[in-house]
DNA sequence: CGCATAATGTCAGAGCTCTTATATTTTGTT
DNA sequence: AACAAAATATAAGAGCTCTGACATTATGCG
């Protein structure tokens, strides 16, 4: 079927607004979208997504830390933590040592099974990952990572 | 009440894998998000998420389009597109014009209370993105566009 | 004309993420 | 010791996003 032509002059992916000159929220917003997607395909077939990769890898750089811990890691909230920890366990990746000295803390864990798995996943996301810095020179790379990380941390109580 | 002191050597936002070192992927994952809490936020009271203020931004743009060009548009799957389309005109912002000369293209145009809801979503958006920009220099600002352009439009089926 | 192909739209199910709210525990102050 | 404040964990509700599946409609070819 031929595309009924609902409008004209709709810019392609990488065109007019779309493109360069385009609202760099907007175009934040598409290639993270973009990025988790390939990501989140990459890994499908293990059952794994972006959000648990990342959860996973923080667990075997950090083991023991706490539902908050890793939220304020991942600068998510600890509800949002709580689910993506709870599809991990119940998939066995981790394990919750509910009791912790001091306090109603659970320190978690990864698994064997876990840290296999997470082995499964880091050559597929290096790849992808490998991608991403294609294409860029060692400055303009530089200051890519530098405007990422001033976007992440730009404190939401500022101006 | 003090941090338990769960684990050492955690590091802040800013700094280690979570700083300039750290996978591109991550960052980009942490960046965007973290924009899109701040516009979720702005928005709040207006009733208006991020990816309901994209699309009505695309409406205003292009008027007439149907729920399969606004994905295509987003770089989104028709059925997402199709929750947000659905909670706008459940909210009176746009219209579906069901019937359209060929087809069962459904055309969606803003409504009168979507335009003016619009127009207030800007200035809080615009105030946002210009935020973006603080710290970069031109050319840097130059490559940071490029470099997102590329990643959003990397084909899935590439290398 | 009739059928295969493709595009559109929708439903169901799963996962992520936020807000709001609640219960429990620990720390700090009076 | 008692109470207030802070931190942890969890649940409910809403919205976004994907996959997979399905029905409907339009185009193109035999």
């Amino acid at each position: 079927m031929r595309k009924p032509e609902s409008s004209p002059s709709i810019p392609a992916p990488g065109e007019g607004k779309r493109g360069e000159e385009g609202y760099l929220g907007y175009l934040l917003r598409q290639a993270a979208g973009a990025h988790r997607l390939k990501v989140d395909r990459a890994l499908a077939d293990l059952g794994v997504t972006q959000p648990q990769f990342v959860t996973l890898t923080m667990l075997a750089a950090y083991p023991g830390l706490s539902n908050a811990d890793l939220a304020r890691l991942a600068l998510l909230t600890p509800q949002t933590l709580s689910v993506i920890v709870t599809n991990l366990e119940r998939a066995g990746s981790l394990l919750r040592k509910p009791h912790a000295v001091h306090g109603r803390i659970q320190h978690i864990e990864l698994s064997a099974t876990g840290q296999a798995l997470l082995r499964q996943c880091r050559d597929r996301v290096h790849a992808i990952e490998s991608e991403l810095t294609a294409g860029l020179s060692a400055p303009e790379e530089r200051a890519v990572r530098r405007w990422l990380v001033g976007v992440a941390t730009a404190d939401t109580t500022e101006a």
